[in-house]
RNA sequence: GCCCGAAUGGCGGAACUGGCAGACGCGCUAGGUUCAGGACCUAGUUCUCGCAAGGGAGUGGAGGUUCGAGUCCUCUUUCGGGCACCA
């Protein structure tokens, strides 16, 4: 557009690049801790370097950009950092189909990427840029690593663990999406027995939990909701039923929530895998039949994919268990549905209180027992019922010995106690997360520093020999196992304990141990001693506003959750949580599908700032929806928001001669005229609003909405020089100018530079609200009958009931629908509404 | 199945604690202006009856609370998201 219109005055290409480079100069956006100063830390989350930049990535980093801008007006010490994510997958790929080296692929993606975000104009200190792939960076992941290893909070452990077939690396739990690869949607996640390291997450799942008192305030409910489901911790209790028949006294351990079913348990079930299985069979008369089954189950519990809508089957292994409570001898099946993973990895089948256990039951005839009766229905009978009764409330329990009457929640009380005091349970809780696997089979990423040594085993490196810098000579296939593994290079080493051979460990870290802690790195990025300096993240931390999207809301948000928690744990950092606020802002939409490069539906942030200029695509984004929601892309409104940077421009222009030599003043004085009172009141209103939107509700969009208003106004007030003395009508361009400096700051600078200041907006405050000014001095009221709006009323600000009643009645639009009728009840609200309730 | 979120003109969306529904922008219509325009300025634009004044309806649907409901409550439909054999 800029092109096709070489007589407008708003030329942003110029403007853009001049102050961008004026900003660098000026260093305005560098700043350092200190603690004489209110400190704010605002984050987006940093970036894979993959690809080009679109309008999504920009979105997110503008809304990130206006507030660490309000905040620097506001006069906060803003640390506002950018870096990359920049070890991971795609860049292998890419240089095996490239014939080049991950290191080039990755670096060139990070120079246009920082090219493209310094086009924007965010505001950030670029001296603390980290890039989460050079040594100065990763031999600190190796360093935590080493510390938890010597906490016991990384281990080495031999267990099914999730294989990505495409990626050919294992995955974490986390990085599972319904039984599929989370980078690839059409790749079922297989299982593998290896040797895997762990960090243990589970150690803090008490305390995850514990902390989202301090999350409540100031992160999404969803997020909460979304990581406390995952963590998904149950209170129950440990049963042990005795194997009947057994020689050398076995028991099998359940674990149940509703320990006050148990009288109504017909069966025990088994996970397929459960280590009993095989020994129960042995002896078994079912033996013969159960092992096919038994291989054949095995097999498929692999796919977790459509685990939810699987049929269940099982079988009856031909032995019996003994229920601790009753005394009843029970049968004891192996059925799919049971997870090894989840509590003990057998349960009791309860199938009247337990849609699960009674679809099983049914299908294998076992019998379902009615033992907790609703109190206010019909009476259930086990043999009849269609649906198991599951709820807590209002249900007495039935057939349950000396428990019988009671309410479920004192039984679950009750019989737990009485099984800890008979040695056969135990009040337990269990949790569904796991903890986090960590090893990648691939060689783009932090190298695991530890060594194994044919006489010492496993041996951790010492501090001093990292960083373990990837050996840059290497083939890579995409095929086989880990690629450090075929470079003997790399493999082969020296036992630092016996000096003897070893070889090094061959994975990589999950790149989400470089995002879990890179925002401490940004407070003293290029610290050559230790990860951080704690003073300086003392200063820093917690982030005050963290803002990305909600697919992070578990990986990445509590993989630093943990990590906070450990590094408090080794007495690195003081606080519990390491951020305070998080914003997850809606998706860019084109056609209706989130902007990506595989989908083919992006706008490049270039092609925008070349056709219209930064300020307009930072504007239009703002402008089109409120920062958390969706946002369809629509190429025809982005004219608006370009139109109306063009308006305010040539306003700024058409009074810049006059304005440059006067000094802005809001003062009124005896002699002010209706359009000057007018323009204040408008521009001071304007301000408190926006001051507000920007505070608290971060509603942009209808931030923008009310300086159009304003601006418009200002149209309407044309010719200026017609009643508005310069002063103030400079006041009022000053104001406008400033409440857009965060959204659009390179037109903001240069209307301020042409109204007269060469001091540049960055030594510039948030304007104050005069509340005197925007006070309106007539007011419109609505006038209501029965509720239904017949008039308005213009009457003096403040005015009383007894006044504006009067008046109402009075006007022949309201008397009109007065008639005979008689005013029964006046409801008045001060400068807001007259409501008369008339029969 | 369970848990969240959303639904407002032709479109994106406003409406902060219940108080003028449709701000602001896009699009469209008309007029002005310009050598020209996909530029600029002005006016209009929820639907509907009416020449008009004015009336009626209206925030996915059905009820309810209230002087008053887009907003609160109950039920319901559709869409989006998350979780899902977790015992």
């Amino acid at each position: 557009m800029a092109e096709q219109n070489p007589k407008a005055g708003y030329e942003p290409q110029k403007i853009e690049a001049k102050w961008q480079k004026r900003w660098e100069e000026a260093r305005v956006f560098e700043c350092e801790a200190d603690p004489s100063k209110p400190k704010y830390y605002v984050l987006e989350m940093l970036p894979y370097p993959s690809g080009t930049l679109h309008m999504g990535h920009m979105r997110n980093y503008t809304i990130g950009d206006v507030v660490a801008r309000v905040k620097r007006m506001r006069g906060f010490n803003v640390l506002h950092p950018m870096g990359w994510d920049a070890f991971g997958l795609p860049a292998e790929n890419a240089a095996i189909k490239n014939h080049t080296h991950p290191r080039v692929w990755t670096n060139n993606n990070i120079a246009e990427f920082q090219r493209t975000l310094r086009r924007f104009g965010f505001s950030y200190d670029w001296r603390r840029e980290i890039s989460t792939c050079e040594p100065e960076y990763y031999r600190w992941n190796q360093w935590f690593f080493l510390r938890m290893l010597e906490k016991g909070l990384a281990f080495r452990k031999k267990a099914p663990v999730n294989w990505c077939p495409k990626c050919c690396t294992v995955l974490a739990n986390e990085q599972v999406i319904k039984g599929y690869c989370w980078r690839h949607e059409d790749t079922l996640v297989e299982t593998r027995d290896l040797e895997q390291w762990f960090l243990r997450t589970t150690a803090y799942s008490e305390q995850f939990l514990e902390d989202f008192k301090l999350l409540e305030e100031g992160w999404p409910e969803r997020v909460i909701t979304m990581q406390r489901e995952w963590i998904g911790k149950s209170r129950g209790a440990n049963v042990k039923f005795a194997v009947a028949n057994s020689s050398g006294g076995e028991t099998i351990e359940i674990f149940t929530t509703r320990i006050d079913t148990i009288y109504g348990a017909s069966a025990m079930i088994l996970a397929p895998t459960h280590p009993m299985v095989g020994p129960l069979l042995e002896n078994s008369p079912e033996r013969a039949n159960a092992e096919p089954l038994l291989a054949q189950m095995r097999q498929t519990s692999v796919k977790t994919a459509d685990l939810a809508t699987m049929e269940k089957v099982g079988f009856f292994t031909g032995r019996y268990v003994l229920n601790p409570f009753s005394g009843e001898k029970l049968p004891v099946w192996v059925g799919n549905f049971v997870l090894m993973g989840y509590g003990t990895g057998a349960i009791m089948a309860v199938p009247a209180h337990d849609q699960r256990d009674f679809e099983f039951c049914r299908k294998y005839n076992l019998p379902v027992r009615v033992v907790i009766q609703p109190v206010s229905a019909e009476t259930l009978d086990g043999a009849t019922i269609k649906a198991p009764f599951e709820e807590h409330e209002g249900g007495k329990l039935v057939n349950s010995g000396p428990y019988d009457g009671l309410t479920p929640d004192t039984a679950i009380e009750k019989m737990t106690a009485d099984a800890e005091a008979e040695g056969f349970g135990k009040g337990t809780v269990v949790y569904k997360l796991r903890d986090w696997l960590i090893s990648r089979q691939r060689y783009w990423g932090t190298p695991i520093p530890v060594v194994y040594c044919e006489k010492d085993g496993m041996v951790p490196l010492p501090d001093d020999q990292l960083p373990i810098v990837l050996p840059e000579n290497i083939r890579l296939t995409g095929e086989g196992a880990s690629p450090l593994a075929t470079t003997p290079e790399f493999v082969n080493t020296k036992c630092p304990k016996c000096g003897g051979p070893a070889r090094r460990d061959t994975d990589t870290m999950d790149t989400f141990v470089d995002s879990s802690w890179y925002f401490y790195r940004y407070c003293d990025p290029h610290n050559s001693k230790a990860p951080f300096d704690a003073a300086k993240v003392g200063y820093w931390f917690p982030i005050d506003q963290y803002i990305g999207g909600i697919t992070h809301a578990i990986l990445h948000l509590l993989y630093s959750r943990f990590w906070c928690k450990v590094m408090r744990d080794l007495g690195l950092v003081r606080h519990e949580e390491p951020i305070t606020r998080l914003f997850t802002q809606g998706m860019v939409l084109k056609g209706g599908t989130a902007m990506s490069k595989s989908k083919g539906n992006v706008v490049g942030a270039h092609e925008m700032a070349d056709k219209y200029g930064a300020d307009t695509g930072r504007l239009y984004t703002l402008f089109a929806t409120q920062p958390e929601k969706d946002l369809e892309w629509s190429e025809e409104s982005i004219d608006g928001a370009w139109r109306f940077l063009n308006r305010v421009y040539r306003l700024t222009e058409r009074h810049a001669d006059l304005l440059k030599v006067v000094m802005a003043s809001s003062s009124l004085g005896s002699s002010a005229t209706d359009k000057e009172k007018k323009l204040l009141r408008k521009a001071h209103q304007t301000l408190q609003r926006v001051t507000s939107d920007f505070e608290t509700r971060w509603h942009f969009n209808s931030a923008i909405a009310l300086i159009m208003e304003l601006t418009n106004e200002i149209y309407a007030c044309e010719p200026l020089e017609d009643g508005v003395r310069p002063e103030i009508r400079k006041e009022v361009l000053e104001l406008l100018t400033l409440m857009l400096a965060p959204m659009t700051p390179h037109i903001a600078e240069e209307m301020w530079e042409i109204l007269g200041h060469s001091g540049g907006l960055w030594s510039v405050s948030w304007p104050a609200a005069n509340a005197e000014l925007a006070k309106d001095d007539e007011v419109e009221i609505p006038v209501q009958i029965n509720g239904k709006l017949r008039s308005k009323l213009k009457v003096p600000a403040g005015i009383g009931q007894e006044e504006i009643v009067k008046l109402a009645t009075s006007d022949p639009a309201i008397a009109s629908h007065l008639d005979s009728k008689r005013v029964v009840k006046v409801i008045y609200v001060s400068n807001k509404l007259l409501n008369l309730v008339v029969a």
